[in-house]
RNA sequence: GGCCCCGUCGUCUAGCCUGGCUCAGGACACAUGCCUUUCACGCAUGCAACACGGGUUCGAAUCCCGUCGGGGUCACCA
């Protein structure tokens, strides 16, 4: 039997990290095994169906290499993939419980159960809708009035149901603590604990892997597979993910938090800020998940090799950005050239830092400043964060940096003969910029630190950043001569004080 | 509140099933030092955990019980 899996995100909103772990462990486990991996839209309520919340969620998958053999775009022999078009399913499987007795009709209004749900809360017991008992009279006259009613589960009461999860072993659960659940509403669409069971078994689906918080729903769905004469899929139940440094889980309520702490949640702004899908990958797979007591870094394939549900940890893990950031690092480092430019361009030309089309001019520039920016480079927005001035006209001064290294009485007039050093050095290129620099250090004796950095907030307006030859060549002279100009001119305005 | 799940450094985790090899290993973060032209990288060192209490045992992070803590669920949401 090949493993079939699937992800079934409902169309609300945006993919967060700990959806996309889901998926990527469901991805995982059929990639491992050769099996398929598919993805179906949960849209049953169609209240909550937010526009282009699927193509979001597509995009995402298809960013980070989740690939789907079946599913929404590209198809497949148990179509459609969308629970909102899968109404003759359902019915068809409603029909069969009628037949077999094992759903009734409950006329109940939303108002009546308010009341008994307020009531199980004040007496903080748990709410379980159990059939009502009505006359033959009542049920009658309800039908001749055409009331409206939703088809309920009859729950067994006093039996006892196991589930051997794959991650958290076995599990009893009472059906006593099971209330009758409803399978249809009113308007004749179904609810997720019947729908889902209905696809996973016409999908074939052979491993359900899904977020904890459905531990509770496997067993009324245990109910319906087995009203449905079927035998069970295996479960793994995956724990949540929670907020970073804490044992809590991520509330989107608290995005906004999150976000003034620097926290990313959603896919997608990992992929704005220009992370790697390699690395998230790498992360979101040993979030949770390790394959032995030292292996950090695993490629794509190695993923797919080594994972197992066996070494998914039944504890929660909380988001580690830090982390994240290290493995994007370590991505970032074996990146070919290649990916790097081409990654990094859509910030420059956002920022209008160069034209469009790229010249090749740029291309080579660009080049040059992604090799001189080396490891600094982690994700590809830095380019803005540290490459900026190489591709403005004018240099904007770090205050820190312009404090720290240029307000002392010395400066401009070494700012001046480093100047004047520039103006004749011939030719203008790395090995002679150095050779230069060091003679004028030792000729005016100096310590090449005392020389090097005031020369790089002069010219870059950064206290930080990748070597100052690197700077000064891919500057090129001319733009050299007029920051240190300007920085002259504004140290003047502003005289040292000290 | 009922039911269910979970509990090893700040964080991700190894070890737990099959007690001794562990006064608990690795990684991130943090601190210090080296390298050095700043930062980043790299290298070295350091800090730091078995939630608590009982029990079983010659011996427990590992087995049992209890307590506490965290989470989920109790929808005509998924």
């Amino acid at each position: 039997m090949t493993v079939r899996t699937r992800f079934a995100p409902s169309p609300t909103g945006f993919l967060h990290i700990g959806g996309v772990r889901t998926a990527l462990f469901n991805w995982l486990l059929a990639r491992h095994f050769g099996g398929q991996f598919l993805l179906r839209i949960d849209d049953t309520d169609q209240e909550r169906h937010v526009e282009d919340a699927v193509k979001g969620i597509l995009d995402g998958f298809r960013w980070i290499g989740i690939d789907w053999d079946e599913g929404p775009d590209v198809g497949g022999p148990n179509g459609p993939y969308y629970q909102s078009q899968r109404t003759a399913n359902y019915q068809a499987a409603v029909r069969r419980l009628i037949d077999s007795g094992h759903v009734y009709r409950d006329y109940s209004t939303e108002a009546e159960r308010a009341v008994e749900k307020a009531a199980a809360e004040r007496a903080k017991r748990a709410y379980r809708f159990r059939r009502l008992a009505l006359s033959p009279e009542e049920l009658a006259r309800n039908e001749s009035e055409g009331r409206p009613y939703a088809l309920r589960f009859q729950v067994p009461l006093g039996r006892t149901l196991v589930v051997h999860d794959l991650i958290k072993g076995d599990i009893t659960f009472s059906t006593d603590d099971i209330g009758d659940f409803v399978v249809v509403r009113p308007d004749g669409s179904p609810l997720y604990n019947f729908a889902s069971v209905v696809d996973d078994l016409a999908m074939g689906i052979t491993h359900v892997v899904r977020a904890e918080e459905h531990l509770s729903n496997t067993f009324p769905q245990l109910l319906v597979f087995e009203a449905l004469g079927s035998a069970l899929p295996a479960f793994a139940h995956v724990p949540y993910v929670a907020e970073p440094g804490s044992k809590a889980k991520m509330s989107k309520r608290k995005i906004q938090q999150y976000e003034d702490q620097g926290v990313l949640v959603y896919l997608h702004q990992y992929i704005e800020r220009g992370y790697l899908p390699d690395a998230l990958l790498n992360y979101l797979a040993r979030l949770g998940w390790s394959y032995d007591a030292t292996q950090e870094i695993f490629s794509r394939a190695e993923l797919i090799e080594k994972f197992t549900l066996e070494r998914v940890t039944s504890s929660p893990a909380s988001h580690d950005q830090d982390k994240l950031f290290w493995i994007e690092g370590e991505w970032m480092k074996v990146l070919p050239l290649e990916r790097k430019i081409a990654g990094v361009l859509p910030y420059l030309k956002s920022e209008g830092l160069v034209a469009e089309p790229v010249t090749d001019a740029d291309r080579a520039k660009i080049e040059a400043v992604i090799l001189a920016l080396g490891d600094r480079l982690k994700v590809f927005s830095d380019i803005l964060k540290l490459g900026r001035f190489f591709f403005t006209k004018e240099v904007v001064h770090d205050p820190d940096a312009v404090k720290r290294r240029l307000r002392k009485d010395t400066v401009p007039a070494m700012l001046a003969a480093l100047d004047a050093v520039l103006a004749e050095v011939e030719p203008y290129d790395l090995a002679t910029l150095e050779k230069v620099i060091h003679a004028y250090a030792e000729r005016s004796g100096r310590k090449m630190g005392d020389v090097v950095n005031p020369l790089r907030v002069a010219t870059t307006g950064q206290g930080v950043g990748p070597g100052l030859y690197d700077c000064l060549f891919i500057l090129g002279r001319e733009t050299c001569r007029t920051r240190i100009a300007q920085t002259l001119d504004m140290l003047k305005a502003e005289p040292t004080t000290a």
